[in-house]
DNA sequence: ATATTTTTGATTTACGTACATCAAAACTTC
DNA sequence: GAAGTTTTGATGTACGTAAATCAAAAATAT
């Protein structure tokens, strides 16, 4: 049997109130008398039993959540698995809320977090935009003793406690590698399409992509970089008027979402098993354009992990605990169409 | 709060005993006031505690994991996931026990099964050789109501309650579209290196390999299969003899261990750079290898997910819980050395 | 109706920890 | 050495469930 706070009274020769100070460091304990009781913890391997002093203290995390609107099928993905996540929360003890605020408005997300602070939740996970109100807004929560994590887009400088999301500039170099060994010796420039440079995770995977293409491919031509907006029809636009401008063109990079409409220009300009395309995230549709052939390689970051991980992280912060930040990594998947995983319901 | 037995009971005009007696299927209660209750469950949204619940019985689950003895590093590295599993396993209510055998001995594994049986633990996890002893043996574990999780190679037929391991037919399918990609146009035959046929693993590999070869690029020539018995030393002779043999060999696929022989065998013919080389799962040795260039890929399975996975698995299996297999899928990763994790203390 | 069996209720203890209270003891300080 | 302060002990309750016992009630059989 494992040991418990009775076997360290005995073993310290204190009672059990004291060991319970020490445990939970209350304050009257002479520091003797603590080195004693620590000792005693360290020889026996005594263990503190989560379940049990979870039964006991019966507390609740209370985390909020602040997630882009809109039909980016990346997000509405993430906010399904914080409802999953809120389904099993009475299980977990933790109560969610979501605050849901236009896409790239640094102005509205600021406000998000301000009305995130006067809800005085244990902890606030957000999809940031790099801009300073949003790093001022998120720097008081911080000063208040409110655990903040950032998700999928990160906000260095703001204090924040921890990023529940990809290596970015990792992700980009790896297309980039990618898309040089496809092409091969094939001719033609290669495109990237970006939803906005002013969050985080696109700037960092453009940096990786450029960094690669131009070490390692040097003669391949870089167009310049054009911004979507997340928005199917306008990616649509821009990819249809890349294409014309460029008959040529023999890759894009996708780095952003709106994928469908990547897909649809590509398909209606009859140049899907021309163009070696590049995108990210995992979705219905671009699922469809991996199998038929229109996208070769997705990159994806598994939404469910990163939810997951970020409620982790805000509950280990809440309560003053270290994260190991390497189990909290989250990793880049790489899918061809060979290794899709099954379609679940 | 969430409703307890207590409120059940009230809800269900029952006493706290019948209640009890419903939820964990005690004899001794009327169908028309198990129904009563039921309903009770139902209408209050009861879901058991399950820290609670652990806390009340005080069980533990005891598990034999049966591993391959050898210095093929990623079982080394299998095993010490393993060892960390059993570093926490008072927390988790496991006593976890590692029984060696041999690599690739059918009847050594069987007579660890059998001695594994002997010891009746709650669960038994298992490196399966595919061979009909093996098969027997586990099926007789099953037929005592021991759990049983094949790990990392599968043992189909021996009614085994859940494999944790990757898709190795996928996995092989992408090495192929990836070796079929890289290679492009350029000219000559392609290798493949196995370590035995005799386990499942690496004839699904191989399978999918093959089929994505044949199907996608039946331009390419495909030498036969050589084993390597995941011995470096061995691998490193007949990568060796086949570099000598086919001086314009244009790939490898190394589907089993022994990389470092792989790696050294390349190496020393200076054929680095020329030779697009994919092997499967990250050690020191081939992280080395793929930032040097010598790897072009590493496919991965990773050995912490698959023991944790299989941990869950079997203790569900114990209790008769049923597993969502969807959330047990172990992924392929598929590192370039753009995206390589941080290397780990 | 009585005897017998089955079903239900009431109550208690235990699991390991958290947390609170009150009294007793051990230190300080002057 | 008395008064004050700090430290420690003893004890109890609570969390939500499991599991056991024994008595009471209800159903079934005779």
């Amino acid at each position: 049997m494992r040991p418990t706070v009775h076997d360290i009274a005995a073993e310290a020769g204190v009672s059990l109130a004291t060991v319970d100070r020490v445990l939970n460091n209350r304050p009257g304990v002479r520091s003797v008398t603590r080195d004693k009781v620590e000792r005693a913890i360290a020889t026996l391997g005594y263990v503190r039993d989560v379940a049990a002093a979870n039964l006991a203290k019966g507390r609740s995390y209370s985390l909020i959540f602040i997630l882009p609107a809109g039909e980016n099928s990346f997000m509405r993905g993430l906010e399904a698995e914080v409802r999953a996540a809120m389904a099993h929360s009475p299980a977990e003890r933790t109560e969610i809320a979501i605050l849901s605020v236009p896409a790239f408005d640094a102005r509205a997300l600021a406000d998000a977090v301000a009305e995130a602070h006067r809800r005085r939740p244990a902890g606030v996970a957000v999809v940031a935009v790099d801009a300073p109100e949003v790093t001022q807004a998120v720097k008081r929560l911080r000063e208040d003793g409110i655990a903040v994590v950032t998700l999928v887009s990160d906000l260095p400088g703001s204090m924040r406690d921890h990023f529940a999301g990809v290596d970015n500039i990792a992700a980009g170099r790896t297309a980039g590698n990618l898309m040089g060994r496809f092409l091969g010796d094939r001719p033609g420039p290669v495109a990237v399409v970006a939803g906005s440079m002013l969050v985080r995770d696109h700037r960092e995977r453009l940096e990786g992509f450029q960094g690669v293409m131009r070490q390692c491919f040097e003669t391949r031509l870089l167009l310049p970089v054009v911004e979507g907006q997340d928005d199917a029809a306008l990616v649509e636009k821009l990819v249809g008027a890349l294409i014309e401008r460029h008959p040529d063109l023999a890759g894009i990079y996708s780095l952003g979402a709106g994928n469908r409409g990547l897909v649809a220009a590509v398909e209606k300009a009859g140049r899907e098993m021309k163009i070696c395309a590049i995108a990210h995230e995992l979705t219905p549709h671009s699922r469809a354009a991996l199998l038929s052939g229109t996208i070769d390689v997705l990159l994806n970051q598994d939404a469910g992990h990163e939810v997951r991980s970020a409620i982790r992280v805000l509950k280990a912060k809440a309560d003053g605990l270290a994260v190991i930040e390497a189990q909290e990594r989250i990793r880049i998947d790489i899918f061809l169409k060979d290794n899709l995983p099954i379609e679940q319901a």
